[in-house]
RNA sequence: GCGCCUGUGGUGAAAUUGGUAGACACGUCAGACUUAGGAUCUGAUGCCGUGAGGUAUGGGGGUUCGAGUCCCUCCAGGCGCACCA
């Protein structure tokens, strides 16, 4: 009988579909564990290879804990929402709803194909009206809540006005139009609330554009101009969290390099908010409609991590949007202020961080007062300080920064001098090991002393305090797109927010023929006129991003079908946190923070009992594509081989890796893609082959390097397919696909079934006893495989089952009592061809019912060891000792033997190193 | 510029706490069985050297009886952040 892997891998998948074989119940009497892969987006161009990697690594953990009698999660769904699909629909007309439904399908055979131990019972779509009603409802939680930093925690926003709460003046404080008042204090509290932000304006395409449609400060479609523009908008208060997301960060099992990620977006630093009054020469302020009386004083505040270098402040500016700009321009300066202002709003905030070169800027003609010299400070604007970091306004040290060093410089600005002995003619310093001079008070004095001090008079003086800055801002949480979570919300007459009430939701997402933009930028909801003019009031048309659903995914698999609640509490607290989430790095700071920061206020509300949504998480490595080339000679039809191109003037052209055996072209393929394009093509061959060239990129369909994981099924089975890539490296590493090694994979699949069958025999497994030697074999195979599925090492459990098989063939063991368990352990890896060698030797039921084999350390103590004996740390020789021998004989022996007094040439020994079970070494 | 990670044969890679570097595969070479081989099996395979032996984990230095592993420094590649105040 031949390893038919085709039969038998559908024969099974379908047993385990008709058996229900993972259905995962919610019995709280079992241990539980977690496996959560992070979710796939259905994207129209199907699975590739790279995939299903981190969706392998999950699953054979998953497999293994079940084998071990946990109780295991291990759900899939879809991140169903989303940009792509819209633009899909407004290129081909077909909605979203449909192409999203297809792909899902797709999604879904593929991933049968690879035997994956999903419970689909559990499925969640996120476009899913029954699944959108919770999202739904977790966004009117936040916009419920406020988060009060003196509990240091979420609370619902009837608190707020509690006694020595911000609002505890009360809901009767301000006469006249009081509700509206209220509610826009409120706003600058609420967990979810709406202020004025700007957006990437297309004129022309009348529409907001993500910030990846917008290439070189044009439209991606079109090449359109792109505006800043301000609107109102959705923002999470995520801010709030910002220290505590930072410091549970610590207690999390996540690899270094991404915590250290969020670390930088969190961006947390320490320094002074100082405030510089403005000197106003009213005739010269611009803003003329004001009395002298109303003529308010103006005070310009700054952040600084340095505020030892206050006294090397020579200038300040501001971010052209700031908000002070116009008051303070001079009338002389009013035409060039505004002329700037223009220039920077038409850049997008990626041009102006990307500007590194080019220095501009504006003199608004006004001058700040130094709070300890006294000194007149001329106020610029320029592009180089944003509006959303910090205050949006800079003192600037230019000897300490070198952007405003690069700035006096250019301007012809004053640099004082306020490090000692360090030259600044050149550049400046921004080196914290200087002692600060020409500073009053704090000369000759280290910078941290210097800081301190500053801070305190700063403080005495009330003209600022000791402050922590943090460089993450609000998230922007409206979309003004068609394919997203509409908001629970409807505006009254006066334009306040009203929130919908738990009975309203789902608030559906009305059919739409076409997604083209509504008016005014607003979304393409707002021209379903019917469904906006609600009864309820004018409802919200932006709808929510596309990590909205994505934030909580994780909390609707344990309880999928509730109608009542997101999630039963008691359900939750028995699944409880994710054990471990596999997925990739590039959801690092996105979708990791934003559904740490969902989970952090569920826990506050008293709806779950955890405020970590993953306790470890796994980044498995992207799988490159492996891309090759062929080399067009300019304006010919020849095309020459890869190690003759230097001879030519050729231009390169991406060709499909499936007709490229390795790196040599299938000639005749190569003639009949793209409908025979290349019919006439002639060659100039090496050695009578077509050698391609290679590069590694991304897997991507414009360049023709996607392999997809049905041919590689079809040709070696699934069980070769999810060890070879797990044998590729280890799984967080990246790494091209190259399908070079898969024989070797699928060569050891073959051996090991002809450790049950014989090609004329057929089935010669024995029911004899093993030996010792056997026995032992097995279990150092146990130890092996336990400890690296435990340390996700899945590329030597891989060739640790070569070792056994290969082990075992050359024993010519066929015994069921070593067979049966190696093949338990197997089942992690490759659950078909175990489950029909099982079946084979004649179980009755499923494998993976089965119980992971007990290990016993016990067969695997060993009596003597092979000692290398090296002289000056030199292995010479090996010599096998009894490890239970005392040293003094082992090291009589070795000195008595005669590779040893060869290679010591008669010096005395000095010393003789000795572990036991370790290499000796005998020092001269 | 800052932070994190990586660097080992022709290739993918392996190597608990420092303890025989290159497991396991791919590829290549030689052989066996074959009408055939893109099946299967056996053997060889880091480099230099006929050999004894020498030498080798990006380069240089250090700690140690002993370093791929620890420390310093430099180089190369990858990822992230950034006119970040």
């Amino acid at each position: 009988m031949q390893y038919n892997f085709n039969e038998i891998e559908k024969k099974w998948q379908a047993y385990w579909n008709e058996n229900n074989s993972y259905k995962v119940e919610n019995d709280f009497s079992k241990p539980k564990c977690y496996v959560l892969d992070m979710f796939p987006y259905p994207s129209g161009a199907g699975l590739h290879v790279g995939h299903p990697l981190g969706y392998i690594a999950s699953d054979i953990y998953a497999r293994y804990k079940r084998l071990k009698g946990f109780n295991v999660l291990h759900p899939m769904g879809f991140d169903a929402f989303g940009l792509p699909a819209e633009q899909y629909a407004i290129e081909t007309g077909q909605h979203p709803a449909t192409t999203t439904k297809v792909n899902i399908e797709r999604y879904k055979e593929q991933l049968g194909k690879i035997g994956f131990c999903y419970d689909w019972s559990r499925e969640v779509k996120t476009s899913d009206p029954n699944y959108y009603k919770w999202t739904q409802w977790i966004f009117l939680q936040l916009y419920n809540s406020w988060y009060n930093p003196k509990t240091n925690k979420v609370e619902k926003i009837e608190t707020i006005f509690d006694a020595g709460n911000p609002m505890s003046d009360g809901r009767n404080a301000e006469p006249g139009n009081q509700a509206s008042n209220i509610e826009h204090r409120l706003m600058e509290y609420r967990l979810a609330y709406k202020k004025e932000s700007y957006v990437n304006w297309c004129e022309a395409l009348g529409t907001v554009l993500a910030n990846d449609e917008v290439v070189n400060g044009v439209s991606e479609r079109g090449g359109h101009p792109v505006e800043r523009k301000l609107m109102s908008q959705w923002f999470l208060r995520i801010t709030a969290f910002a220290e505590r997301l930072l410091v549970s960060l610590d207690n999390l099992d996540f690899p270094e390099s991404l915590k250290e990620m969020q670390r930088n977006w969190i961006g947390k630093s320490v320094g002074a908010e100082i405030k510089f009054d403005v000197k106003c020469q009213l005739s010269d302020v611009s803003n003329t409609d004001k009395t002298d009386k109303q003529h308010p004083t103006y005070g310009i505040n700054v952040f600084t991590t340095r505020p030892d270098t206050i006294f090397g402040v020579s200038f300040m500016v501001l971010a052209p949007e700031h908000e002070l700009v116009n008051s303070i321009t001079t009338a002389a300066q009013k035409q060039a202020i505004e002329e700037y202002q223009k220039f920077t709003s038409s850049r997008s905030e990626r041009e102006r961080l990307a500007e590194t070169k080019t220095i501009s800027g504006c003199f608004t003609g006004a001058y700040a007062i130094h709070p300890f010299t006294g000194k007149e400070i001329p106020i610029w604007i320029s592009e180089y300080v944003l509006a959303s970091y910090g205050t949006g306004a800079i003192m600037a040290v230019p000897c300490g920064d070198e952007r405003d060093y690069a700035f006096a410089k250019h301007f012809n600005l004053e640099i004082p001098s306020i490090f000692k002995d360090i030259d600044i003619s050149e550049k400046a310093c921004s080196d914290k090991n200087v002692i600060i001079f020409n500073s009053d008070f704090i000369s000759d004095l280290s910078v941290k002393e210097a800081s301190k001090l500053a801070i305190e008079k700063i403080e005495e003086q009330k003209i600022g305090s000791r402050k922590v800055n943090y460089r993450m801002r609000d998230a922007g949480f409206s979309r003004q797109r068609y394919w997203g979570e509409p908001f629970p919300i409807v505006y009254g007459e006066n334009g306040t927010a009203i929130a919908l009430t738990d009975k309203d939701l789902p608030l559906e997402l009305p059919f739409l023929e076409t997604y083209s933009a509504g008016p005014n930028g607003k979304g393409p909801l707002a021209n379903a006129t019917d469904w906006v003019n609600s009864s309820q009031g004018t409802r919200e048309t932006d709808t929510m991003p596309g990590y909205a659903g994505s934030s909580w995914y994780y909390l609707r698999y344990m309880d999928p079908h509730n109608s009542d609640t997101f999630c039963d509490k008691k359900i939750s607290d028995y699944w409880n946190q994710v054990d471990v989430y596999v997925g990739g790095a590039e959801h690092a700071v996105g979708h990791l923070l934003y559904s740490r920061m969902w989970c952090k206020t569920l826990h506050d509300l008293g709806f779950i009992s955890f405020d970590e949504p993953y306790k470890k998480l796994i980044n498995q490595g992207m799988i490159g594509g492996s891309s090759r080339f062929v080399y067009r000679i300019k304006n010919t039809n020849q095309y020459v081989s890869n190690g003759l191109k230097n001879n030519y003037d050729v231009t390169e052209i991406h060709v499909d890796v499936n007709i490229v055996d390795g790196y040599e072209l299938d000639l005749e393929a190569f003639k009949k893609i793209k409908n025979n394009e290349y019919s006439n093509a002639e060659f100039i061959l090496e050695n009578g082959k077509y050698i391609c060239g290679e590069a590694f990129e991304k897997m991507s369909k414009s360049k023709y390097n996607v392999v997809n994981p049905d041919d590689i099924i079809l040709q070696y089975g699934a069980d070769t397919f999810r060890m070879y890539e797990m044998f590729l490296g280890p799984l967080e590493m990246s790494k091209p696909w190259d399908t070079k090694g898969i024989e070797g994979v699928h060569r050891f699949l073959k051996k090991l079934w002809r450790l049950f069958f014989d090609e004329t025999t057929g089935c010669i497994v024995t029911n004899e006893a093993a030996t010792a030697e056997e026995l032992k074999t097995l279990h150092k195979h146990i130890k092996k495989i336990q400890q690296d599925i435990e340390n996700f090492a899945f590329n030597t459990s891989v060739s640790q089952f070569m070792i056994i098989t290969n082990e075992l063939g050359s024993m010519s063991c066929h015994k069921r009592e070593i067979l049966e368990p190696v093949l338990i352990t197997l089942v992690p890896f490759a659950p078909h061809i175990a489950e029909e060698l099982w079946s084979v030797v004649g179980n009755k039921t499923s494998i993976l019912d089965a119980q992971f084999p007990v290990l016993d350390e016990s067969l695997l103590v060993e009596n003597s060891f092979k000692y290398p004996v090296a002289i000056q740390g030199k292995a010479r020789t090996e010599m096998e000792f009894a490890l239970d021998l005392p040293q003094e004989e082992i090291e009589k022996a070795i000195l008595e033997n005669e590779i040893v007094q060869k290679w010591m040439e008669g010096k005395p020994m000095k010393k003789f190193i000795f572990k036991k079970g370790m290499m000796i070494n005998v020092v001269i």
